[in-house]
DNA sequence: CGAAAAATTGACAGAAGTCAACACACGTGG
DNA sequence: CCACGTGTGTTGACTTCTGTCAATTTTTCG
């Protein structure tokens, strides 16, 4: 079947093996880091700025410094043509790095917003370029972290571009569920921190549309849906929908 | 307006100042290196593979050694989903660096194609992330050469999540014009080395779409359209229905 | 508790996809 | 060099999906 909508995570695999206050701790975890190394990474590393909901972790336009790791929380990433439409180009949770697309212009291109009440480690962006030098894995872990993000990326156009509205909805609960599964929440019952328009934003679609499918999918069984709270009743279904498109 | 799908290219303002065979060093040049550090840079490049019309320069699945600078020619790249689906991800020309996506898993996750007989330098990965770890201007040029592949998608996903038909055509014949022009080709006036379905794979349209919309232009006095031959007329009416979406 | 935001649902309209027929162009080989 | 065949492009008729508009209900939060 289509992998829905690749995942983009950091340490990913590491995430479970969490051990200290910093999502940056997971991030170098699995890079074999020396202690003394991992103290230079984590003296960086500011610990944990707290986001509220609705709340701009930055804006467009404004001047880049730093990447962020999600430490706790939900956030969207959305891009604003000239003309006011806005696009959601992702939605990211405990242990994401984000704002990687400012650093081909040293300023922000993207508003990042808290969903829910969130806490951010910063990572001063020249200081960590200047310790990768030090450190070859880390300079190494940047460059992959950044190109799982075209993939990712890629995966979106992929489902925006060939899929129809009930695939896209398909995927997009699946890798939701799936990236819930990896931080060892769970895989079939979860709580959408976005609103039926974003979600609507993000896959190309009219709330109108969300709604509708999402309400299809329960009549016919695959899910139970109340408001935001989402319960995957037939995740084969849904794969079925998703990887049988009659092309 | 809505900027018709930001540019990726690399060494971009300054290819016109191309002087050496390879495009490297229009990717270099802007950095400022030294002769020496030059040096050290065109020793770990190859000078020109060249790869017919219709041939693959890699293809999803093959484990990632290199990416490569396109030295002359067009390129798409394809990602195909499990299912057979495919999804044109991008094109590119002189002066593109390819196959970023495939540093995350050290394998190619797309396909990449050659619209015309072209010519690629091939840059393993590798050398040039340890030789980057001696050259900080090189180390950041990488990282912000994949930050901008990611701004670009993002632009993409904007034009499939909210553009309709014609201005994702529109959209795209500016882009491809600013495309060309910065490479010192006529903006006005171009050949599309793609098919009509890869334009629709692109855009996420079908190619009765596109050609419908392309012969509309016609009608409507905005291009000149001769089978794969291109005249801009009117690029201000395009334009306008780039930035003029009634949300 | 009440106002504002979010979600649901229905009826209808419009855009793009599908299917099909045909025209054209290119390049391959006679 | 021309002829032919395949791949590419155009156009029309029709269908389908999603968007639009609107009314109503539900939820959230001050």
């Amino acid at each position: 079947m289509l992998s829905p909508i690749p995942v983009r995570e950091i340490g990913l695999k590491h995430l479970r093996q969490a051990c200290s206050s910093c999502s940056l701790r997971e991030l170098c975890l699995p890079l074999g880091l020396s202690p003394d190394e991992m103290h230079a990474v984590d003296a960086l590393v500011s610990q944990g700025k707290p986001i509220k909901r609705g709340e701009a972790l930055y804006r467009a336009g404004e001047p880049f410094r730093s990447l962020f790791a999600v430490r706790l929380g939900f956030f969207k990433t959305s891009v604003v043509s000239e003309d006011g439409r806005e696009q959601v180009t992702g939605f990211h949770m405990t242990g994401d790095l984000i704002g990687m697309d400012a650093v081909s212009t040293d300023f922000h291109t993207c508003d990042s917003i808290a969903l829910e009440d969130s806490e951010v480690c910063e990572l001063p962006f020249a200081d960590m370029e200047e310790l990768a030098r030090k450190i070859p894995s880390l300079q190494h872990h940047f460059y992959k972290v950044m190109s799982r993000e075209i993939v990712r990326d890629h995966g979106v156009m992929l489902l925006l571009g060939n899929m129809k509205a009930e695939e896209r909805i398909a995927a997009f609960l699946l890798n939701l569920s799936q990236r819930f599964a990896l931080r060892g929440y769970s895989s079939s019952s979860f709580h959408l921190r976005m609103t039926r328009e974003e979600i609507g934003s993000y896959l190309g679609l009219k709330l109108e549309t969300v709604s509708r499918t999402l309400s299809k999918f329960q009549d016919q069984g695959f899910i139970k849906v109340q408001n935001r709270l989402i319960e995957l009743i037939d995740q084969d279904a849904l794969r079925h929908l998703v990887s049988n498109c009659p092309g």
